[in-house]
DNA sequence: TAATACTAGTAACACGAGTTACTAACACGT
DNA sequence: ACGTGTTAGTAACTCGTGTTACTAGTATTA
């Protein structure tokens, strides 16, 4: 670093005046008198010496960073088979950017040291918590110590600010879908293991769509998937033992999806003429499938861009129109899915 | 924020010392005197009330920051169909997490302001650009005024400190194996427009494949992709209308090959039998297409890691072993490849 | 003309740490 | 008893900024 980045102090000597004036007149303070001739002189020496306020003395004083951090808490496995992951960070950043803020990207492994770090420290203004888990207590503390704090998923029993997607109706809407073509016996596999929230609201949706229909819930339909592909093929091969086999299975990520797909062209079936699949996530490469795959879109750069606007309206004090922020999701059809030829049952 | 956060002051307070001994032992200095007892009482107060230095106070005084800034000058549509950005990314993370550094997310529209902001602003320690653009002055301009920098990708005509993959060599290898097994008319389709760097080393490694195997390179049997699944398919249409077609194609990702699969299939051709395909970046996902994808695999978390690590050792003055790290992609051999048939001519 | 109000700016303090230079108390050798 | 060295610690300065309280000079008003 050869050289030295300009302070005020160096703009005030140059300019003539002294610090406080510079001060004053680069963050425009209200309410105080400077010569207009005086201002542009201090504007045009900072231009010339391309002076930024250095944020560290900044932060020191105000209690302020201007920063935001986003912690996912997913292992690197899941963030690494979250297809629409990379589009929730991009529309935090988006939302931090157009408030001037920054991100502060944080992986935590589960054993290894705790997010509260960043905000003991006074790294951050506010965090994002991506893939709450139902025992941490240490978001609910944070929240309860007036930390800015909103979660992206569901904490079920408490009444931390949240912004999720309705999980529950896009699994519902998925599953009515499939009724609606005459489906009576509809399979599920899940996303994730069922203790993780997201799954179980995808399996509720499933479970109402069922019951509305009249259609008694089996237990054996109900196969968990976890996160690969390969668990939607493992998933799909235990539904495929049963006689008679579902006529649809609503796979609740398509990632997964693509594994219960591989399951069924192998064991020599067609989709949709024997079996009907529907996804869930709408990743980039859904339309691409052989069949191209109808699922449900999720909108990911939306729900991160409302996450980072309700943490930033948060910290800024401001009162919330609502805590709770839940996304509608959207039925994709494509051509995954048919009639049933009702030749099941 | 009800509860005030514990300064050093309070620490030492309570232990009835003065906030330089408190200093000095937190921050363990060689050389000191401290009594052993004290020492003791020093710690256990810290730890009684939790105590965490404030970065932007240590920042201010060591005019480090402890962060370092990951910049993405990908647009938000590259970003998307990026799918092994983020593993990239979390590579970073992890290599920055090991030397406790932060990482900071930052993703640049091409005609926002610039990434030197934070540079100014003293926000990071050092920079890992991902993407850069051949245009691109201000990266060259920091890292001659001595700021850290690390490029993943690279920059013809620079030396600055870079990470890649050896695409080159990759795209060699691809097409090496198509070579191999007796294709004479090899197409090619780019991962993105030639003017990127990217898309040039690939189409290079293809040329050299060619040259070495004897074949001549035809300029036609070189189409352009821009990413996605969709320029994937129309470009290789555009091979399809050619008499005879291609009977293999290298497409230089396995996001736009989904898109050449589809278009094949729509033709009413079979892969491997009428035509091969091979791809590149082995995503999650390529081992569930229908046929399952040969390509090339790239260490996707391991660039990120190396970028960091790269970095870091800058940051802190070492003497690097050397200023360009080229990590090896590997040929994953599935099914979307035969021999030739050699009626092909 | 003297009291008052406004203009244009500055000195001084605070934020929370790290670090250098100094001191008071005691031990030791001669 | 006196100088020297060690131990155990502290006062005071620094980093770069924001902000409050104050002042000197000028304009306005009674």
């Amino acid at each position: 670093m050869n050289k030295k980045r300009a302070t005020s102090e160096d703009v005030a000597q140059l300019a003539g005046v002294s610090r406080t004036t510079v001060s004053f007149v680069l963050n425009n303070v209200q309410g105080v008198n400077i010569r207009e001739s005086t201002r542009a002189r201090i504007l045009k020496v900072a231009k010339e010496l391309n002076y930024m306020p250095n944020v560290s003395g900044r932060k020191l004083v105000s209690g302020k960073t201007n920063t935001i951090g986003l912690v996912l808490l997913q292992s690197p496995e899941q963030v690494r088979a979250d297809a629409i992951l990379i589009n929730v960070m991009m529309g935090v950043e988006k939302a931090a950017t157009k408030m001037g803020y920054h991100v502060l990207l944080k992986q935590i492994d589960q054993n290894t040291n705790s997010y509260t770090q960043l905000v003991r420290e006074n790294s951050v203004d506010g965090i994002i918590l991506s893939g709450p888990r139902k025992d941490d207590s240490e978001i609910v503390d944070l929240f309860h110590d007036g930390f800015p704090v909103v979660l992206m998923g569901q904490l079920p029993e408490t009444d931390l600010p949240n912004v999720d997607i309705d999980a529950e109706a896009g699994a519902f809407t998925a599953v009515e879908y499939l009724t609606q073509l005459n489906h009576k016996t509809i399979a599920m596999i899940t996303n994730a293991p069922l203790e993780f929230t997201s799954a179980q609201q995808r399996a509720a949706g499933y479970r109402k769509a069922l019951h509305d229909a009249g259609i008694e819930f089996k237990p054996s339909l109900l196969q968990e998937g976890n996160y690969t592909p390969q668990s939607g093929y493992e998933a799909m091969n235990r539904l495929l033992t049963f006689h008679p086999f579902p006529s649809a299975v609503f796979v609740a990520s398509d990632v997964v999806a693509i594994g219960a797909i591989q399951a069924i062209h192998a064991a020599g079936l067609r989709i949709p003429e024997d079996i009907s699949i529907i996804g869930f996530d709408d990743i980039t490469l859904a339309e691409y499938f052989t069949p191209a795959l109808t699922t449900i879109r999720l909108p990911a750069s939306e729900l991160g861009f409302a996450a980072g606007e309700q943490l930033l309206h948060i910290i800024k004090g401001e009162q919330l129109e609502t805590s709770s922020i839940i996304l509608e999701s959207k039925l994709i059809v494509r051509s995954s899915c048919a009639p049933s030829n009702s030749n099941t049952k």
